[in-house]
Parts: C-alpha cells; sequence; structure tokens
DNA sequence: GTCTATAACACGATAGAC
DNA sequence: GTCTATCGTGTTATAGAC
C-alpha cells in the first residue's frame, strides 16, 4: 500500500510520484470535457474541441480512450460514483442516528436525496454540476454509452432510498412509493436544470422565484417530496 | 391528376382542392422530421435524414423553410400548440362547471394538466409522442430555435395554471404555488419520458410499476400532484 | 506519449437546370 | 416546386514521425 503495490501495472505508470499535481493529459481531458459537456451536451461538443481545450494534441482522445464514447462513459461514471456515495453516506449516517424501531422522518430522507445534487449542480465549480445535464440527456437522447453505466451507478440508490422511504412509510405500498420516488426524481434533474441557461421560473415569476437562492430551493423541494410522498395510497 | 389540374406550378397553390389527402412534400417533411426528432434528437438527426424519409430531394428543407432550424421551430410550434388548447381547454370547462366562489379542487386541476401529456406521450401513433421529448430537449439543450418559442407556447399555460392552484389553494403563497408548479412539471416530463427508451422504472420494480398502464400513471402523478401541492407552506 | 497530417466521410446550404 | 451537383466546412479516427 504504502510503497510499490499500486505501480504494477502493465508499462508502469507514473513511478507514484505527482498524482495530480500537474494534472496528466488524461486527467485534463476529463475535465475539458466534463466542462464542455456541461455546457453545449455530448454532440455539440466535438473532439476537437475537447483537445484544444485540455491544450492536448488532436489525437490524444483516439490514444487514451480509444473513442469519444468511451470518455463520455469515463466522465460519466467519474461524475456520478462520488455524488451516490455523498447521498449515500447521508443516507446511512441519518438512518444510524434514529433508533433502530422508530420511523424515519420523510423530509430527511428526501434531503439526504436532494441536497448533494442541487448543492454541486448549482455551484459552476463543482465537477458535478454537469451531472444533472448529463443524466437529462440519459434520459431524453440514449446514446450507446447509456447502456449499464445509469444502471450501475444508480440501482443501489434506488434500492436504499426505497428501504428508506418505507421505512418511513410504513403504511404505504412499496409500488406506490417507487412511482412517487421516480417522480420525485423527475423534479430534482428539472431543478437541477434551473442551473444552466437562462432559468424560465425567475423570467416568469419576475423573479420571485430565485433559483440562485439554493438553500430555498432545496427547502421548497424537499416539502414538496414529503407533502407528496406523505400523503395516502389511491383508493381505487 | 386526370388532366391539367395538378401540374399548375408558378404560384397558385394547391387550387383548394386536396388539402392533405396525398401530403404535400411541406407537410410530409414535418411529419418525417417529428418522427424522426422524437426517437433521435435534433442533433441527431441531419436534414439528409429528413428529406429521404419524406422522399423528397435533399434541397427540400432549403426551399421550404431555410434552415434546418426554422423547420424545428416550425415541428415544435405545430405540436405545442394543439397539446396546449387542449389542457387550457379543459382547465376552462372544469373551472366552468364550479361555482364562481367555490374553491378548485387540485387533483382536478392537476389533472388538466398532466392527462394530455402523458396520454399522448404513450401514443406512439400520435404526432405529440414528440413533444415531451422536444421539450426535454429545450430544457438540456437549449440550441436557437428554443428563443421565444418556449415563452410564446407555455406562458399562457403557466399563468392559467398557476391562477387556477391559487384558486385552489388560497392559503398558499403565489410563490410557493409557482416553485411548485415547476416541480411537477419536471415530474411530468420524466414521467413522459418512460414512452421511449426503455423504461427504468419497470425494469428496477420488476414489472411491478408499469408504464404502459396509462391511466394508472396518470392517476399516481395526479395523486402525487395533489399531495404535493396541498402540504401547508415552509414555516420559516 | 505527443505531435502532424490526413484519410474518409457527413454536414447544412445553395446554385442552376428543368 | 423538384431535382442534381457541389461548395465549403466540419466531423471522428488513425497512420506514422519524433
Amino acid at each position: 500500500m504504502t510503497s510499490v503495490a499500486e505501480t504494477g501495472k502493465g508499462t508502469r505508470k507514473k513511478s507514484a510520484s505527482k498524482m495530480a499535481v500537474d494534472a496528466d493529459t488524461k486527467t485534463r481531458l476529463i475535465h475539458a470535457a466534463t466542462a464542455l459537456f456541461s455546457t453545449k451536451g455530448i454532440d455539440g461538443v466535438s473532439t476537437r474541441d475537447i483537445t484544444s481545450a485540455a491544450k492536448a494534441n488532436s489525437a490524444a482522445i483516439g490514444y487514451h480512450f480509444g473513442s469519444k464514447d468511451n470518455l463520455v462513459r469515463e466522465v460519466f461514471s467519474a461524475l456520478a460514483a462520488p455524488m451516490n456515495r455523498t447521498r449515500l453516506d447521508a443516507l446511512t449516517q441519518y438512518e444510524a442516528s434514529v433508533p433502530a424501531d422508530a420511523q424515519l422522518d420523510i423530509e430527511q430522507v428526501a434531503r439526504c436525496l436532494i441536497e448533494p445534487a442541487l448543492r454541486s449542480a448549482s455551484d459552476p465549480g463543482h465537477d458535478a454540476h454537469a451531472l444533472s445535464r448529463l443524466l437529462l440527456l440519459a434520459r431524453t437522447l440514449p446514446g450507446p454509452w447509456v447502456t449499464n453505466v445509469l444502471a450501475e451507478q444508480y440501482d443501489e440508490v434506488f434500492n436504499r432510498f426505497i428501504s428508506a422511504f418505507s421505512r418511513a412509510l410504513p403504511e404505504l405500498d412499496r409500488e406506490t412509493i417507487c412511482w412517487r420516488y421516480d417522480f420525485l426524481v423527475g423534479s430534482l434533474l428539472y431543478a437541477s436544470s434551473y442551473y444552466y441557461g437562462q432559468s424560465r421560473i425567475a423570467r416568469i415569476t419576475e423573479g420571485k422565484c430565485d433559483p440562485a437562492d439554493v438553500d430555498n430551493v432545496i427547502d421548497q423541494l424537499v416539502h414538496f417530496a414529503g407533502g407528496a410522498m406523505r400523503c395516502g395510497a389511491i383508493g381505487r
């Protein structure tokens, strides 16, 4: 762990000295791609845009990733994994703070899901700023890169949060909870889209609803989620 | 076509006889573009894809629309206008059925918004099947075509439904209602995306939640909307 | 690993015959 | 109003020098 263990690779990587100190080409490419995808989409960015932004030559993507599509896959995974770890950690921590036989609080559970997403989506300096847009793209224009990657990154989140909501809402059947969870994800992604392009809601409400007040958006959405989840199942 | 009637070319459109019986080129282009955009996005479809699907020659889009972007605008408007007319008509009709000084029912108002969208999104034979995807694209990748067109088509819907929800929820401030309305739009668009590509919710719930049962999806979402709208404002 | 150069093709737009 | 042909530019991917 401390010494040689990590260097053994096909051709010996970087002699274990500087990791991301001055960012090697591959890392720069990933960062540049992330930033560009977040503002122009995937089809809207060419490999040349990326390599020139990363100050690499135009063949670098082919060399390091094989294809543009593989690059997209790596970018997406690199964004989704830490975001979901944050969510799951927050949920774990909250669950640990509640007695084992007690009900969970719906809003607290919802907050574990919502806050990390909106917090990073609203921060242009945060890498995960791009993530919600990639997720919306994955939903709207499923390209080849979507396959498996979405499932790998999100199935665990789904299962953990469905369990938590079930524990918060013991009287509600699982099917209803799954529907509402998914609807909530839609609201969350949509709200994340406030933070690129001009947001419609600010214009149409003449600034009364201002996405820039992130804390308020989070509170509003958490409350929205609470009300939606809490109401009784359909009697039909 | 038996004689000379169809040969008149210079000006003089179609001599007012057959309108869309055998679909002139311009109409065929719009239909082909709608279908293609709905499955491959806008950047994913070339003008040549459209003209060949419409069995027109490759210069037809330039001639009839001037540019690809104008075509996109026309496609979007042609889809959004009737959809929103349906929604507004449904709302008008419901409002007319309620005494002037009475409260409106939240679920009924929500249903006017939700049902037309999901009903057409889930029907592949319906032109507006493509609309929700274009709307998601407009949110994710705002291209030049978005400008003004979104506002023209949706501002009235926003204002009318905000008023209706306000009448249904007199104790709630307008700002909160606007937030919740917008979150609800996110859920609705996301739910519409069930109907292209493979839907995640069916897989992950092992078929327990099946988008193919459109009536159920509508009921679930209407109920979700009711619960979310109804709960009290944030006390803070 | 980095670079130049280019292959091989797709794009939107348009000119001009019919 | 429809067609062919093509212009100019863009794309991804790759071959080969260093």
